[in-house]
DNA sequence: CGAGTGGTTGAAATCCGTCAAGAATAGTGG
DNA sequence: CCACTATTCTTGACGGATTTCAACCACTCG
């Protein structure tokens, strides 16, 4: 499982300084797991940080009624592992066959980190990285409708994945992980993709690959004017009446 | 607004090293905000980091649609303030009248910390608190129903804030805010609150004193075994017929 | 082929958001 | 202290979106 083979750190997560990314390549093990494999927890606590180099991994918490949530989406340039003292632990798995990640000793890049400030810095800003990731994660989770979750999703997705063409994606994981990542039915995260596609506003080709045909519709929550229900025969129109709802959550209260 | 007082760190933040605390300490100030009043930024960046004192302190967004999103609520002991370098930026807003705040420049603190490798410890498990902040959110947000929602947000508070008893707590911030928090519509959280006094979970006087009698109903999120509407006439069974109902999100695809 | 997984669609029940109105509380100024 | 107002909180009714339950299709792999 733990190959000792080295690896560089890809260029554009640290894109000018190249002195101090040495130290911490040199340390670094690749490991390659099967698909649905749990990336090894030494008896609780984390004593590596990982990265994914290649790949998809989750992080998962089981509510005692048996019901599973994704709580972190890992995907290719992503750090994980990063566990507070007295925090919950998640397991990580490994969602596509042959994921490859990279592993930190952590007492080790926290020694290199010591040491070297660059190291130091460069650890922080991936840290900020994993903030920033679980906010947008919340603002999807926060979204009203079905539609916006799952489009939201999409320009997230096509944001994080290194694709040649943004607009063209391939989805890394299946219609069950995607409802467990966004915290609803795998039914509705289904009928949400059609009803995207049938808006023209996103093109199917196979359940994975997915073509955004408009992009502004899917960020402006433009998506949620029509119910799941109805089937438009033709594309929506830019602006619509329903969007005059604009009251706000809650006005500007305390 | 920028008070140059020297305010030390509490105890149970870090319980025994004291030493490089100091040094920490040397260089915040504390602030004192109103309710309502947002947090200084200089010019985009953060150049503070920030740690709250007494009161409560939110980070909102505002989505196109006028929708309000609470991303972190930041009670006493809490840290907020690290952006990531390309992230978004969350205003901060003090929630109560008389907020104080401790604010650390944050150049400064990196620099202790490239000098003492406590102060680099302690501001990473900081760092990690807040990734664990925001993931017990996630979970929040992703509960099925309302009354788990509300039921799970009471048990954070209670954890997280420090009350002589545990049971006993009083809600730091409004319906309105509780609802952008849960993403969810203000009726909702006061009938949700209302449906946990009907079950003899909570007990409320006043709108914001709030008593936990049964802690396991909350946290089981065995409250969403029955519907908002109906009223229970005595407390729930401890094992409910429609629990059984186990069937998992998504099963355990890969 | 049959089993298993992943994906889609239908129908019914229900939970939640919206609109509306009223009650309780706090804040202000006389 | 009280009237007055604004805000917060609660409750009701209604419609609709999502969950649930169920069935079906496509595909893969022994």
């Amino acid at each position: 499982m733990l190959s000792s083979s080295r690896w560089g750190l890809p260029p554009q997560s640290v894109p000018d300084e190249m002195s101090p990314l040495g130290a911490l390549e040199s340390c670094a093990a690749v490991i390659r797991c099967h698909a649905g494999q749990e990336i090894a927890r030494e008896g609780g606590t984390t004593e590596y940080w990982y990265r994914v180099l290649s790949g998809a991994v989750r992080q998962c918490a089981v509510r005692p009624d048996g019901r599973r949530q994704i709580v972190d989406l890992i995907l290719p340039g992503d750090w994980f592992g990063f566990t507070a003292p007295n925090g919950a632990f998640y397991p990580a798995e490994a969602i596509v066959e042959g994921t490859l990640l990279a592993s930190y000793p952590r007492r080790r890049v926290q020694t290199l980190a010591e040491a070297n400030g660059d190291v130091q810095r460069l650890m922080a800003d991936v840290v900020f990285e994993t903030v920033s990731r679980l906010r947008k994660q919340l603002l999807m989770l926060g979204r009203v409708t079905a539609a916006e979750k799952v489009g939201s999703f999409l320009l997230e997705i096509s944001a994080r994945l290194p694709n040649e063409h943004p607009d063209r994606l391939v989805l890394p994981i299946s219609r069950y992980d995607i409802a467990d990542y966004l915290a609803m039915s795998v039914e509705t995260v289904s009928r949400s993709l059609t009803y995207l596609r049938q808006c023209g506003i996103i093109a199917l080709s196979g359940a994975r690959q997915v073509r955004i045909v408009d992009r502004e519709a899917l960020d402006e929550g433009r998506s949620a004017d029509l119910p799941l229900g109805s089937v438009p025969a033709e594309r929506l129109p830019r602006f619509h009446p329903s969007m005059e709802k604009n009251r706000a959550f809650g006005r500007v209260p305390s």
